[in-house]
DNA sequence: TTGTAGGCGTTATCAG
DNA sequence: CTGATAACGCCTACAA
């Protein structure tokens, strides 16, 4: 009987109990049944299964240099959107015979390099990347190793990987388009700290571009820190400042959830301030009258994010210029920017 | 030039370029650099940067068995609870030197299985489970193996495994007492589907109990399917029924959920009619006037989860009792479990 | 302090 | 169709 170590059959032993040879209990298990006699294979079966064999993936991954790992660095598990992405990368890993190796930085880029290197170990044999810092250096050197990366969400300037994510441009535009017809004027987009994020920038940016093409609309910018009651006296300076009908454009969930917080402790109503988030929660349909978002098709993005890897490992496309997969995010309107009406009515349920 | 695959630099290149044996460079690695000759010592650093070298873990694995690896099966990965204890667990893996190998099941038990010796193939030396179905005979079989496991939340009968979760008893009193102060004397209490989950039965079980004790609260229970309008029909029903004041105890975040929509469909103050519900989510101090809950202390529970495979792994109790580890919840007291008063008092912000 | 020689479980190559 | 045998990259006695 063993100590404590889990004792596992080997092939040798399934060998021995079948009276074969390791090779053909190899071929057994690795795809290639036809090739064996009905007897040798019937044999090989059951001593397998009498014994609880289960191939050794570890061994495997040595010999073959497939892991059949991919690694997915996320910088905040926490983060709905990370998790809704996490899953259709997971689903995708499955459904092409890979397992998912997550690494969780809580957006430290100090453990980013730490588990990037740690992911590079495990030899996966492709990375899903949502960073929060820039790991350029890391990143540079294993892409070079011919290690295939995807960069989920924000991309590195001036770094040639592939990329999945948001159409941002286009949020913005349906977003700007959407309080347009709704009959906002003074528009205030909200986001958190820009800095390099490159979501956050492109969201940015176009939003400027929009307004100063229609200058019939008036807009403002700002990216607190979402943790005071900073957000509170943006928006009440704001309103004061540019007048009705007004609308606040959430840059992400974060964003949502503290204009939410802030407008109520305003005492504003939703709608007669108007409110729309990029990123649908689930609390958003809650709050009433519902919050008008931009869903991200999540799902979509892990699975596209997969799909590149698959593509790049796949071989078929040695050294294909870096390819961005963008989506096109779904509106979900609710009262959040419904302008009160003449005859004050009532949002139906 | 490799083709495709991604080429690491061996123990062996590494040895030569340094003119040392491969054992020494292991060495290195291993954490016996003080055994090195400070001249070695440095000649090995520098051929290893030089080349980009990284121990493979793959292959360290196999030798001692020790893959450096823990597995967690999650029955559900988009659920919040979920995310939050694997969260804790990747903490806890992080510090002892652990990576996590996560399996998202998505509450199909025929995957649950699949999943499982997946799994064990990669050599987990321990696995955090949060099942959805009953794979006891897998589980079994893994356990007889020596492979250290730990239930998470719910646990199966007559199998005699670890377990961490919460308190259940005691959050059902927590949630009773709190409601019976608060001067709410008709209970509802709602669940899904209670089935053979065993934190539902505990808590529906220990509610039963509460009634029985007191017979000046009134109360029943339900578990309808929350996709269609059931909750609507049940929370009215009871309301006519039972007469005030009255509250409905939700038994998880998905049951708030659907209680609160259906108290918001049917034009009910939440307050007026009593709400609290097990499971802190973010949107719970939003929808107003704040829902009361019951906080998990998940990322503790992820972290004791993590905690009861290193004793086991560790060795020094070999085959001690199947021990449980139960955690208190968090009461957070909100605007839903404030009777209006005669005075009519605004809550405080 | 350093090096040599297995062996971990598997697959791939080459014979039979 | 089947089976020896040599890698794969690393660790661990054992020897020098």
């Amino acid at each position: 009987m063993p100590d404590r170590s889990t004792r596992h059959a080997t092939i040798l032993e399934v060998a021995r109990e079948a009276g074969a040879s390791k090779t053909s209990v190899s071929r057994y298990f690795g795809g290639e049944r036809e090739r064996l006699s009905p007897a040798l294979r019937q044999r090989i079966g059951e001593a397998a299964r009498r014994l609880g064999y289960r191939p050794n993936q570890i061994a495997r991954g040595l010999k073959g240099g497939r892991s059949r790992l991919l690694g997915m660095l996320v910088a905040d598990i926490r983060n709905p959107y990370s998790i809704a992405v996490m899953h259709g990368v997971e689903q995708a890993c499955r459904e092409h015979g890979y397992s998912l190796l997550v690494a969780n930085t809580d957006n430290d880029p100090v453990q980013e390099r730490t588990h990037l290197s740690l992911l590079a170990s495990y030899r996966v044999e492709g990375l899903v990347i949502n960073a929060a810092g820039h790991p350029t250096h890391e990143l540079q050197a294993m892409a070079e190793q011919g290690l295939p990366l995807v960069l989920l969400d924000r991309w590195l300037e001036a770094f040639g990987a592939d990329g999945v994510g948001l159409d941002n441009a286009l949020a913005i535009d349906m977003a700007v388009d959407h309080l347009h017809e709704r009959g906002y004027r003074h528009l205030l987009f909200l986001s958190q700290p820009v800095g390099l994020a490159s979501p956050r920038q492109q969201r940015w940016q176009r939003f400027e571009q929009r307004l100063s093409e229609e200058p019939i609309l008036h807009g403002e910018r700002h990216d607190p820190a979402l943790d005071g009651s900073a957000v509170d006296a943006i928006i009440s300076a704001f309103l004061a400042r540019a007048g009705r009908p007004a609308a606040v454009l959430c840059a992400n969930g974060n964003v949502t959830l503290a204009a939410t917080r802030a407008l109520q402790a305003l005492g504003i109503r939703l709608g007669e301030v108007g409110l729309l988030g990029i990123d649908e929660l689930d609390w958003c349909s809650l709050v009433p009258p519902g919050i008008t978002t931009l869903a991200q098709p999540t799902e979509t993005i892990g699975r596209a994010a997969v799909q590149q890897l698959l593509v790049r490992l796949d071989g078929s496309e040695p050294a294909a210029p870096p390819r961005h997969a963008l989506f096109p995010p779904t509106l979900i309107e609710r009262g959040s920017t419904r302008l009160p009406g003449p005859d004050h009515d009532k949002e139906t349920p």
